[in-house]
DNA sequence: GTCTATAACCTGATAGAC
DNA sequence: GTCTATCAGGTTATAGAC
């Protein structure tokens, strides 16, 4: 039985590029990114990544759809769940963003700047238009809080999750908090936050 | 007594340049705006442009400047009124940034995206390191619930009022909401915002 | 102060050799 | 598949006439 060639194996020349477009895209935001940066990056040269993919925005593409479905995925994936309670859900949601955004600080400011100008065709493709409306996690929010527009419970959790990582470079030098601190002020959020909105759900 | 020679007078050359700057780079952001746009948006030549303003980055910092100071004076006015009670402020806040907010819809993804990529250096500007930290909003937080951080609640806060314009394009879409819809959210969120503190802070 | 024309540079993309 | 060399077009900035 042949074992695998390496076992850190090199990636193949066409992943190389991609993972260098990840990088410096979200970095820098597709405007500021140059073809150049990225071939560098990769350590190939510029005239192969249009080999590979015809163009700059081709290329971006790839990334952005594949980081929306990443912000967007953990939420899709927790909010149907029939089986779990509103408190669940509300525990599993915070604690599956705090996670992912902690691997991937710079993700949700990428996402939200690239739409707000030029991928706005790009929000299109997912059709989320009656996914979260007609989600398990709305009736319950719902039935629980008849009184309350659902949408403006989504803002506030959403904005608890992810408003720290958007706002994480004015915050760190506002609040003096370096990256040590920082993510302990995270994991710890995951309990706060779910704690902040029963809270709310509870509150008259 | 002579009265004003226009009723509606026109800006200064100076002036309708930096208005259409503010226009474009709030609309584009630093890398995809071109000067070109600007001069054309103010209705003058471009060689004017660099005229008046050195560069495109010195006109972008004048732009830039200008939002930060828009976007943190909000909170900056507000949390050292020693003569203010702890839910007073939290209903003041709500309620001027909402307002700002809701006339410059566009400024806080600006300023957070610029400050992500190129612009840190303008952070140093804001010498908040401390002015926050030792406002009298802080003060009445850590005595409030000394077991906070208050840092986690001021995130919290901000992440409440912030957060619906950082994310409008997508919430939007995936929400099904219109313009009217949102800022009419908006506005509920006044009360809404303050009172769900309140709930966080009473909350054992 | 305001314009036209152009310089100087940069960027995305391709042609063509290997 | 991968490289070097280069093109074509766009961008900021300036020179110089008015």
């Amino acid at each position: 039985m042949p074992r695998k060639k390496k076992v850190i194996p090199d990636l193949s020349t066409e992943e190389k590029i991609k993972e260098a477009a990840r990088k410096v895209f979200l970095k820098k935001g597709y405007a500021a990114a140059r073809t150049r940066d990225i071939a560098e990056e990769a350590g190939i040269n510029l005239a192969l990544l249009n080999y590979y993919f015809r163009s700059k925005e081709k290329l971006f593409e790839l990334v952005m759809v594949e980081k929306m479905q990443k912000l967007l995925g953990v939420i899709a994936g927790t909010i149907n769940d029939e089986s779990t309670s509103l408190e669940e859900k509300l525990q599993l949601i915070a604690s599956h963003y705090i996670d992912m955004l902690t691997a991937n600080p710079d993700l949700p400011l990428f996402v939200l700047s690239e739409l707000r100008s030029g991928s706005e065709h790009l929000i299109k493709r997912f059709q989320f238009g009656g996914m979260l409306l007609k989600s398990s996690f709305f009736k319950q929010l719902q039935e629980k809080r008849p009184d309350i527009n659902p949408l403006q419970l989504v803002l506030t959790l959403l904005g608890n999750l992810l408003f720290p990582f958007v706002a994480k470079p004015i915050f760190q030098a506002v609040g003096n908090v370096g990256q040590k601190e920082f993510d302990a002020m995270m994991a710890d959020r995951k309990i706060l936050v779910p704690k902040w909105m029963k809270a709310i759900l509870k509150s008259k």
